[in-house]
RNA sequence: GGUCUGGUAGUUCAGUCGGUUAGAAUACGUGCCUGUCACGCACGGGGUCGCGGGUUCGAGUCCCGUCCAGACCGCCA
């Protein structure tokens, strides 16, 4: 054994215990007389001890550490006469008297500190090192539990978890897929999965009642600070069950997570309709951690003379309470802010609410102030608010009122990271229609089963058909999607005709799975969650690279083994490749 | 594919209206220091101002292009 105890582990009641630890130089300071060199490890930090008279030699050994040398140590543990209290190894050092590199270092590029100098770009190049620091390692050490707990939550209620295959097909519906050339059958290709559907699908036609799996699924899209081109899911399926089983067993699994994790107890779930949703918060995922939820102010505003007010679907106005202090500069940057293109409002018309009782807006030539406190008491303000109003077409000022609500709940501190809301979003549509291609594409995907009181729409009014699906969202971040699938063949068929294949087209990339419907498929849905995402939400960060140990940057690289790379020709040549 | 922000010492950053030898902190090196724990003190080394071009007597600073990084939009069943 290399060593005896961990580096923080060690503690007073092991006085004059003489022990051996192995770990990384974290600093070094030399007094002249005596050298102390604190010693870190996954556990924690050390103090060595190292005096100039008592051993000379030592001491001048100790000098030459530098910082993250790898060295053992033996000693014995001794009570320090000046104690730290900030670290729980502080009342005691290791009086050395036996110190050994095990590996010199170069110095780090940045600092092994909790607030390190390094930037983003740098720690990921030497991501080995960040890993060192407690921020990062902690991140991960709430990832391996959460996947533990998971697992150990699931095996309890009879889920087994099954591997699926990482080499598969492409299939034009979804994400792009990423393309693994085949060389024993040249000018083929396998697709990475963008998720294991069709094969939990298939095992519960095995018979397996109960899948999960913690995998990797992988979408050769865009990166975002929530997106990562390869990512890990917590995919379940069961068998039998009625969309109320299946929200049940995961509002669960989700409670568990809750208690084990952070130690919360009574948590609940909250469920809302898409089209509430959509109608009180502009997104299908909100942050129900704030209220701040849409009035439709049309039957007050309309006909009044305003023109944009006249023209527009709809005029509707949250009401941000105790803004009514925002500068005229403050109103006009949050204009400005909206009329952004990534929000794209025309313009906003507030009424401020004074404490005074005075109602002041921006469309004051328009309405009287009678007016403005018909629109007050519709949104319920008081005085000392602000109501800030968008108009326009439906949906899209729907979605920007959606994000003027999400920043103004940033502003006034609403989105607390340790408050959590959560709620299941139910009853998606379950198509969408696409201007571009003309034709329909399934929100969820084209599994999913419709409300069976919607499925004669399919035939009549397809992008009224609702979907037996549901979202798990908690404090805005969509965590989890799923649904009951459709298990009938003939149902299946009709769907993909409803997406525009033809039947050849649906055999062909979906064969399979038809015919594997006809030897006896179980009702059956199920859900998946985005493990990292879950990770960062509890963990408190945005960005779910925090939660991944070698995660990719913006442009989809490993800046650390510097991948993709470029190939030898006599790669190519085996798979059959020309580049162009 | 698009919008925005940034790129200056190993690192994090400052650098005014275009004007002398480009600074600070930290890290690193040397020396001093017997209770430090972000030790302290003194001294020192360290720069392709991302890259290319242009304007100008003169460019880190202005203009054009380009590369890289980050956030967002499109995209992500």
């Amino acid at each position: 054994m290399m060593r005896t105890h961990t580096c923080g582990e060690l503690r007073l009641a092991q006085a004059g215990t003489q022990v051996t630890l192995c770990g990384w130089v974290q600093r070094s300071r030399d007094l002249g007389g005596m050298t102390f060199v604190d010693l870190r490890d996954r556990y924690g930090i050390t103090q060595l001890a190292f005096n100039m008279e008592a051993n000379s030699v030592l001491c001048h050994q100790a000098r030459e550490l530098g910082r993250e040398y790898v060295v053992q140590a033996k000693g014995v543990v001794n009570e320090r006469s000046s104690k730290n209290l900030k670290i729980p190894t502080g009342e005691i050092e290791i009086l050395v008297e036996e110190i050994r590199v095990l590996n010199p270092a170069k110095t780090p590029p940045f600092t092994i500190e909790d607030d390190t100098d390094g930037g983003d770009d740098l720690r990921m190049k030497y991501r080995y090192i960040d890993i060192r620091r407690n921020p990062v390692r902690r991140n991960l050490e709430l990832r391996h539990q959460m996947a533990i707990e998971t697992r150990n939550y699931l095996n309890s209620f009879g889920f087994i978890e099954v591997e699926t295959p990482v080499l598969i097909k492409s299939t034009p519906e979804g994400a792009r897929d990423f393309l693994v050339p085949s060389r024993m059958n040249p000018g083929q290709f396998y697709a990475l999965p963008q998720s294991p559907q069709t094969f939990k699908q298939l095992l519960m036609v095995a018979g397996m009642d109960r899948y999960f799996q913690i995998v990797k699924c992988f979408r050769d899209e865009d990166l975002r600070a929530d997106r990562q081109p390869e990512f890990t899911q917590i995919d379940c399926e069961m068998s039998f069950v009625t969309r109320q089983d299946v929200l049940e067993t995961f509002e669960g699994l989700a409670r568990h997570l809750f208690k084990v994790v952070k130690g919360m107890n009574n948590v609940t779930f909250d469920r809302m309709v898409y089209s509430d949703a959509m109608k009180y918060y502009g997104s299908d995922k909100p942050d129900t951690r704030f209220g701040m939820r849409f009035v439709e102010l049309n039957h007050l505003t309309q006909n009044k003379g305003f023109k944009v007010f006249d023209d527009a679907q709809l005029v509707v106005g949250i009401n941000a309470t105790g803004c009514a202090e925002y500068t005229r500069k403050q109103i006009d940057e949050l204009t400005e802010w909206v009329k952004r293109p990534q929000i794209g409002a025309r313009g906003l018309v507030y009424v401020r609410y004074a404490a005074d009782d005075s109602l002041k807006s921006s469309v004051d030539k328009f309405y009287t102030a009678e007016q403005l406190k018909e629109w007050a008491d519709a949104l319920d303000a008081k005085p000392g608010d602000l109501i800030l109003i968008l108009a326009g077409e439906t949906s899209a000022t729907r979605k920007a009122l959606g994000e003027l609500r999400l920043e103004m709940g940033k502003r006034l501190g609403l989105r607390n990271p340790d408050h959590f809301a959560c709620l299941w979003v139910l009853d998606f549509p379950l198509l969408e229609w696409s201007e571009e291609a003309q034709r329909f594409f399934a929100m969820h995907h084209p599994f999913t089963s419709p409300l069976p009181e919607d499925i004669d729409l399919l035939a009549t009014n397809p992008g009224a058909v609702r979907a037996n699906a549901y979202d798990m969202v908690i404090n805005g971040v969509e965590i989890g999607g799923g649904s009951i699938r459709i298990f009938d063949k003939d149902l299946q068929a009709r769907m993909f005709e409803v997406l525009g294949f033809t039947a050849l087209e649906a055999q062909e990339q979906f064969g399979f799975l038809m015919d594997a419907f006809q030897f006896g498929a179980p009702p059956h849905g199920g859900v998946a969650f985005g493990f990292d995402r879950w990770c960062s939400l509890f963990g408190g960060s945005e960005s779910i690279r925090d939660y991944i140990a070698f995660p990719k940057n913006n442009s989809g690289r490993d800046v650390m083994i510097d991948s993709p790379a470029p190939v030898d020709k006599k790669q190519l040549d085996e798979l059959g490749l020309k580049l162009g």
